[in-house]
DNA sequence: TCAATAGTGTCTATGAGACACTATCAG
DNA sequence: CTGATAGTGTCTCATAGACACTATTGA
């Protein structure tokens, strides 16, 4: 190779961004795995994502939700950076880096079709270990799961796993799926009322027993921390 | 161009990997900053970092260190990702991806001929938007900020900014300089007290009143955070 | 009525903030 | 001695956990 690095000749890695997202679906936390119509890996299941378009893609985020957008029809509502993965061996047509993202959906607000199409499916997170997974996906699910777990400890996240109107019993359940552990309705509820990004509607919904209060996210905030976690 | 995804005829983005090291000298929180030896921007000072060596780069953790080792001669003791910018405008060549770490060094462990070459230098966080700063860097910069003090108020990380043996004393000054505002010195003792990964040893330094006890970090170990934050 | 889920009241536990107090060094 | 820095004792405050209690619904 030459010492240059002139554009041209330099060797590039290959550069690829992929997406972990989750949904809430039969009380259980699944993740959108798409089945390879290329090589290599040509029909296991691998994660949603590809190439950038660089003539129109503006950004990695864009990417992003557009390989999204062509498996599931919408764009999730929540998207971040989880981390890059690299090596020489992951790929084995070379060094390769990829970009993943990590992205939450409220399973109402996936098209239907999804599930009849069998180039695609949700994927029950404690279920990965036994599925043949393209690449170093397992690992990168993995630690997909491992963020959003941190993240609900300590924000409202998962309130992206649910649709525009909620109760603070959705919200409880979503949150103890994605912990596997219960947590304190009133601690909930504590921190709903304290942060500034939803709004309790008057409309109440019936759920078997006395009518919930409907919740919502203010359109245009951002997702608060807290200073403090809830107990892992 | 081609519409195939084929590796060798699909246009790559320009990928690179820069790093925002921190130190603390002269009570005040540092970037290393590196003078352009090319273009674009030839002659501006940026983060340092590049391409990747896909020949002897076993990941891009190892590209961030070897850049940095380019510079300061030694690797520094803490190294994370930080997060991936990317968009077609950021660098005048084209679509870019930069990869940014994010590192701390005690400022003592540094070569000290670092300061004798000119086209390498210690910038003060806070006079950075004086300079003029090769693309968007400044940015990347103040982004790295961000997650350092974040990270400070629920972890231990600065003690990285310090040499192998430190006071409680010096650990103090050093959070305070990163944070801009002063904390309770109990607070930092029951933290560094309630926490594995530090060692009390036995030894105790002069400090202009009292000797100080040395700590240490035990070796091996991994940050812990904290549940809760220090008050921002 | 009862079962079920929603929502509150309130006590405890944890750990940070504040800050006064004691301890120990150099000179 | 004094001034400086190290380190402790302890009270307050914020917020999570626990959990019993009340409220409101459908059947």
């Amino acid at each position: 190779m030459t010492d240059s690095y002139n554009i041209n000749e330099y060797k590039h890695p290959l550069f690829t961004v992929d997406s972990v997202l989750f949904t809430i679906t039969d009380s259980a936390l699944k993740v959108l795995l798409v089945k390879r119509a290329n090589s290599p890996f040509e029909g296991s299941w691998g994660l949603p994502g590809g190439f950038v378009d660089i003539d129109s893609d503006s950004t990695t985020d864009i990417t992003a939700l557009r390989k999204l957008k062509e498996k599931t029809n919408v764009e999730p509502p929540y998207l971040e950076q989880l981390q890059t993965f690299s090596g020489a061996h992951r790929d084995p047509r070379g060094f390769s880096v990829t970009l993943v993202y990590f992205a939450l959906i409220a399973a109402q607000n996936v098209s239907t079709h999804i599930k009849s199409i069998d180039d695609v499916q949700w994927v029950d997170i404690n279920t990965i270990q036994d599925l043949s997974i393209a690449f170093d996906h397992k690992h990168l699910i993995e630690h997909a799961k491992q963020r959003l777990q941190q993240k609900t400890l300590y924000s409202m996240v998962p309130i992206y796993c649910l649709p525009e109107y909620f109760t603070v019993g959705q919200l409880k359940s979503v949150i103890e799926i994605i912990l596997g552990k219960t947590i304190q309705r009133k601690s909930l509820i504590r921190r709903l009322e304290s942060t500034n990004i939803v709004e309790k509607s008057d409309e109440k919904v019936s759920s078997g027993g006395r009518l919930a209060h409907l919740y919502t996210l203010k359109s245009g905030v951002d997702i608060v921390n807290f200073e403090r976690n809830l107990s892992a």
